[in-house]
DNA sequence: CTTATTAGGACACATAAAAGACATATAACC
DNA sequence: GGTTATATGTCTTTTATGTGTCCTAATAAG
């Protein structure tokens, strides 16, 4: 699954300019104009990045930075036309990780999205780290489980799925979401495949499978 | 209040290092080179977060971790000397929720304790849109019941009618208006389906039951 | 005391998820 | 390029859970 961010930005012009160049780059690109349905969007698709601009109607960037970082640690960059140092002091404190001033290059943001993102998964995912739950450990570099000392293969489905459920402890994942999440937007088959793939995890995680708990009417939660 | 860690290496460099980088980020840093006095060290300040080298002299990472999870689930840190210490990971008991390999990034520690700090926060204080009364917490994200710290499952119907009733405290609701909102204009059944729904939100609400107070010949309230 | 109304229990029915079987797609190998 | 193995997705059956109805006991109102 390659990276996905969510981009929040009202002027169409730049948000269409943006978009393309992080296409371009390889991302999947979800657009909003507004801070309420970036919100929605966010808890349907849990990007990997979020960019927003400050100066928006209604809901402004910093509201959404407040919104977002209630749910999780996910990276910020604001986008601001303002330069003053206030603002990005406020900023700073409600959890954005960067400012970009505008005007700016579609191709810094890019650069900029990628080092953060760098930033991120090594922080996530630094090499020879390791997330464990009960008597399982997973290797987020070699893509193994280990349980009760013995290597435990996944498929990268599976792997997948882990991973996203792990980043999302104890969040009530929906399908919808988990579906956007692992298995992509142009994904149009039944959002039933997710039962599958959890049975198959639940099957490989043995006496661990108790952490995948179902959420009846909605979908699933690791604890 | 602020958050507090004890680190427990032996190296006085490296301790020293990683005890600056969590005093600059806002943390009160607890410090000893070994095992066994880790443990009186726990038992006088209860930290928030247990930072432990595995190769020590006397009493080793593993040990420790063992006395800790006998007195509490603090989150814990590991840190393992390259990844030869992998091997010893297969056959040790677990506990541990993270491990980080040296050498590391002390920025990336700190990155990772706040992360498994707040992980930890979430789980224990949901945050969050909720509403509480009583010993009881709403979460309106996990459409789950938080009672004296226990998780209680709500089904749909359930949720729906609580937080319904929540949402009109101290109003008196009829059976026909929550009818009405909680199970839509369109159904059909028989008004005492209420009834049965409010009997089993009592049963789960369990010491804060007494909030549903029964309005004879009209309906339910919330106070 | 009588009647109206609600609570509680038991049960039937509806819906959602798990399990299993199978088909298709993808990758690896010869 | 064809063959095998593996992974993925769909379908059907089984099981679990949620929902709604009914009946009886308890309780409140008149």
């Amino acid at each position: 699954m390659g990276k996905t961010v969510l981009l929040v930005e009202d002027e169409v012009r730049i948000r269409e300019v943006v978009a393309d160049y992080f296409k371009q780059d390889g991302w999947e690109v979800y657009e909003t104009d507004n801070g309420s349905s970036a919100i929605d969007w966010y808890d349907a698709v849990y990007p990997d990045l979020v960019i927003l601009d400050i100066m928006m109607p209604q809901m402004d960037g910093f509201a959404v930075t407040r919104q977002v970082r209630k749910r999780s640690g996910v990276p910020i960059i604001l986008l601001t036309a303002r330069s003053s140092d206030d603002d990005k002091i406020h900023g700073f404190e409600l959890g954005a990780d960067e400012y970009v001033t505008k005007p700016f290059s579609p191709k810094v943001l890019v650069a900029r999205a990628n080092s953060l993102m760098k930033r991120a998964t090594e922080h996530y995912l630094p090499t020879g780290h390791m997330i464990s739950f009960g008597q399982a450990i997973v290797n987020m570099k070699s893509h193994q489980l280990q349980l009760e000392g013995k290597q435990v293969e996944l498929t990268p489905k599976e792997y997948e799925l882990l991973v996203f459920l792990l980043h999302h402890k104890n969040n009530v994942l929906s399908r919808e979401a988990i579906l956007n999440h692992v298995w992509g937007l142009d994904f149009d088959g039944d959002s039933r495949v997710v039962d599958t793939h959890i049975k198959k995890l639940r099957a490989k995680l043995s006496c661990e499978s108790h952490h995948i708990k179902t959420v009846i009417g909605t979908g699933y939660k690791f604890e």
